[in-house]
DNA sequence: CAACAAGCTGCGGGTTTACGCAAGACGGCG
DNA sequence: CGCCGTCTTGCGTAAACCCGCAGCTTGTTG
């Protein structure tokens, strides 16, 4: 058996070659890539089937390359270590996983016992394991209750990107006023009045900007699906 | 001579550790706290003069920490260590250093030779060592060749925080038209009309977050600058 | 099938932005 | 002092945004 780990940090890096060696006595090989892009190469070079990736990396993030590697085997089982629970991440990464795909979504934070557990339960049981504190957020962001639908995170997205109503609504073929409905449902959700309306005239917000930094701060957007939008947008402007 | 590291993650605080133990002969004890808060403290109880910071923490970031700190005690030393030198990070640091206090920014991924060193010329021999990057952006951001100003950097602060033209005008004490034409300044210089104009009617953007995302992608603006804007905010609004 | 909730759409109007134009204010500099 | 560049401010306008109201299309449920 092989592993690829793709991972920024060599100090990390280390300790999950480390981890991985503990864990799985039947792994005879370890492969490491210092990036994404490197990342996408070797597990294409070596057919690679088991990876543990780092979602933070600097060159070209895990989400993208992940995307790339279940787009050419979406049998591989991919193991997301990472910093950070943001709901931005989660989203990402729970929409370009495969059916039935085995992954899963361990934090840097968590012990080597659980790490080790993981590892096993995912490359040697093909099972899913996502960490109990991402597990919470997924929840949340799937069930209705106090998450966000697919429709407004997509317009969270749009006017992060920086698009006007009008190409909103072109984009998503809307009439200009469903695009500022589902604003104003948007609008509601994040709270922004509130803080707005509670200091009469002078305190109030400009609702769209205020978004994008409630968005921000509440960790529904970050640099990397900031970073994956604009992308996505130069993709779709190029189309005409 | 005593050192307190302040570090969130495990890994790179025992790394940090031993190499300020081989670059420190001098240095008898090694204290070390896993986020800002115990940091805060730790200096304080330990009258600390010597400290290596990481900027990125989660509980509460090093900026804040080494603010009250030098607040408490501006003599300190501190060598800022980070995983990135993004703009909002460098303005950051470079507003809160007191006069004449030596300190250091250096990167994670430098060499343990250049770290060393580093903490050598700092704890030692009382002299700045900024990395070769960082240092770049830092030259770009005070003189004016293509970067920006205090107050340009301020106003996009301030429409980034969802503020609206007139509540700026008040906070800042300037006329609604002037805050106008700050706006219109940064506008200029973050392109956003260049990506705006190239695709004829429809492919224009909404300027105000269309600029916030760009500032983003620039990392002139991050997570933690935004969260001390927003505390600063609170703190604007609530003195009325 | 009737009833009802949820989402899309057009209309209309009040507010905020973006910005050209032009008149002062302030600070160097020859 | 007079000239010039930078910064501020007011006026005015076209566009964009926020949103209440009301008519339509769906899908769901009793």
């Amino acid at each position: 058996m092989k592993v690829l780990i793709v991972e920024d940090d060599p100090l990390h890096r280390s300790y999950l070659h480390e981890a991985v060696n503990a864990a799985l006595p039947e792994c005879d090989t370890v492969i490491e890539a210092e990036n994404g892009t490197v990342g996408e190469k070797l597990a294409r070079d070596h057919k690679s089937a088991h990876i543990v990736m780092d979602l933070q990396m600097a060159n070209r993030n895990g989400i993208e390359a992940a995307r790339t590697i279940w787009k050419e085997r979406p049998e591989t089982r991919i193991l997301f270590w990472s910093n950070y629970s943001d709901e931005a991440y989660v989203r990402g990464v729970s929409r370009i996983v495969p059916d039935g795909a085995a992954y899963g979504y361990v934090l840097k934070s968590a012990s080597d016992e659980r790490l080790k557990l993981a590892l096993r339960s995912i490359f040697i049981e093909s099972q899913c394991v996502i960490d109990r504190e991402v597990r919470g957020l997924q929840q949340k962001s799937l069930g209705q209750t106090n998450g966000f639908t697919d429709s407004e995170y997509e317009i969270l997205v749009d006017i992060a990107l920086g698009l006007t109503d009008r190409a909103i609504a072109k984009r998503r073929g809307l009439s200009l006023r469903s695009v500022q409905n589902r604003l104003q449902q948007l609008y509601d959700k994040l709270d922004v009045y509130q803080s707005a309306g509670d200091d009469h005239e002078d305190g109030r917000f400009n609702l769209r900007a205020r978004a994008i930094t409630v968005a921000f701060l509440r960790k529904l957007l970050n640099y990397s699906a900031l970073e994956r939008a604009e992308a996505e947008l130069q993709e779709w402007l190029d189309g005409k």
